[in-house]
Order: structure tokens, then sequence, then C-alpha cells
DNA sequence: AAGACTACTTTACAATTGTAGAGATTGCAA
DNA sequence: TTGCAATCTCTACAATTGTAAAGTAGTCTT
């Protein structure tokens, strides 16, 4: 897992799963998807997917007069880096304290807090270390 | 639990963690306690505090020509605040995937994942819902 | 009382982010 | 072939963020 890292703004989360949700697509497209979430316009939608596509979170090929866009991250990466961004920053990067900090504060439903039990003791399982 | 949402940048967190290690404090003890890890100048840490304090992140008190600061929130809403803004962005607000996919992907120990397990345990006995 | 320290205030500037208008281009329909 | 519709390009502008220099003021020392 080549660990890209990328600094997501909120506008471009909302413009980034708008392509995984479409890809290859134009800026329209785009901008289409997202008229109920965000009030953008066309011209909104369109400068911050060419600065994305700047940055390299998104690829574009040109057909004819239309540029299609893909993401150039996966939304694995882009959840991990988010991940990473939060644990560096509030828990000094240890990730044992964050997720100590969720159980603890979260008010997980006895539900919930099963499911994860069951994640962990599969996960468990299959570890070697 | 008073959920003031706070969204703190980079450098706002390196300030804020220096706040909450000598508060109250003034602007030259945050720019010291800081001097390893940034290089930052005392005007910059000063600006930066100052506009932490416009914003309601940190209070001020003028003692004759001092400025002492003192955080306005505490280290646990802040750390939830970058969680909460975490899952949001990256798992559409569901706590529960964002914790699957920490155990999945960030390749714990087992003895990091046995810590969890307890913490799990202990949890649910007080967990009543 | 003058100089040295210390801390504060004011001002600035470049980069990034959010937001979008206005004009140019291209391709299709009549 | 002419105009409309779709899409793109260029330009702009305000707010926020990171960074800091320069100047001012109060205090302590001698």
């Amino acid at each position: 897992m080549a660990r890209k890292i990328c600094e997501l703004t909120e506008a471009e989360w909302a413009i980034i799963q708008a392509v995984w949700d479409n890809q290859p697509c134009a800026a329209p497209t785009v901008q289409e998807a997202l008229q109920n979430q965000k009030n953008w316009t066309y011209s909104t939608v369109k400068t911050m997917m060419d600065r994305m596509a700047a940055k390299g979170l998104l690829k574009t090929e040109r057909i004819r007069n239309l540029i299609l866009y893909r993401s150039a991250i996966t939304k694995q990466q882009a959840q991990n880096s988010e991940i990473m961004r939060a644990v560096k920053r509030a828990f000094n990067g240890a990730l044992t304290p964050m997720m100590q900090f969720l159980i603890d504060n979260k008010n997980l439903s006895k539900k919930q807090l099963s499911e994860l039990e069951a994640m962990i003791k599969r996960k468990e399982k299959e570890t070697t270390d």
C-alpha cells in the first residue's frame, strides 16, 4: 500500500467523493452530482477540480474538447491520510490512545462494542506479530 | 460535556498544546516551549496566539503590561473535534466504519489488539444501552 | 536619568482556499 | 451557415494561514 499522503480540504473531499462515484467523469457531471449538498456553480467546481489535478489529486484525460477526470488516489489512501492527520495532531501520533478515546468517550452502544470486539478477535487470529 | 467544535490548524495545535502545558502563560513562554519543534520567532507565535484569542480558542488576561493566556477549550474537546472532523469527512460520520478501518488496516500488534479488547470489555460492563 | 531588556503592537506579504463572473470555443441542429 | 448549447479558459477577489520585521513602551539596573 503506497502511502501517498494527501491532506484534503472539506471542499476537496466533497469533490473527490463525487469523482470516485462517477469516474471517469467530466466537471459538469461532478457539479450536478453535488448540486444538493453544495450549491456550487460550474465555475467553482471546475476551478477546484483543476487545482486538484495540479496537485496530483486528480488525473485528467482530454478527449476532443471534453476533459475527463479520475481520482489519482484511492478512497483508502484518503481515509488513511485523514486518520493519520488526526492521530498525529491530537494524539501525538499514537493510535492506541486514539482508539481508547473513541471507546471511552463516544458513547458506543452495546451492539457497537460487541461488533468491535468481534472485529478485533478476527484480526487477532490473523496477526502473527 | 459541552461540544464546542473547533477546527485547529496544524500550527494552532502546536500552540495550544504548549498553552495546556504551561497555562496561564505569556507568549514568550510559549515561544520558548516550542523552540525545538518549530522555529518560530516571537512575532510569529504572538500573532498566532492573538488570532486564536480572537477566535475564542484562547482567553487572555492582562496584568499590567503582561498578557497571560489560557486555553478556552479542553484537550478533550480539541481531540474530539479532530476525530469528529476526520470521521465526518472520511467515513460519512460513522464511527464504527472508522474503527473497523483502524483495526483492519493499521497493522496493530497482538499486544495492541488485546489491549483494545480489554478496553472494550471494560466499557461493555459499564454500558447500559 | 540613560541604557538595556522584555514584551507588546502594528503592519505586511505570499500562499492557499472558497467562490464565481465573463468571455472563448466547439459541435450539433435547423 | 448560423446560431444555440455545452464546456472550457481566464481572471478576480476576499478570507484565512503561515511567517515575521520594525517600531513602541514599560521596567529594572546602575
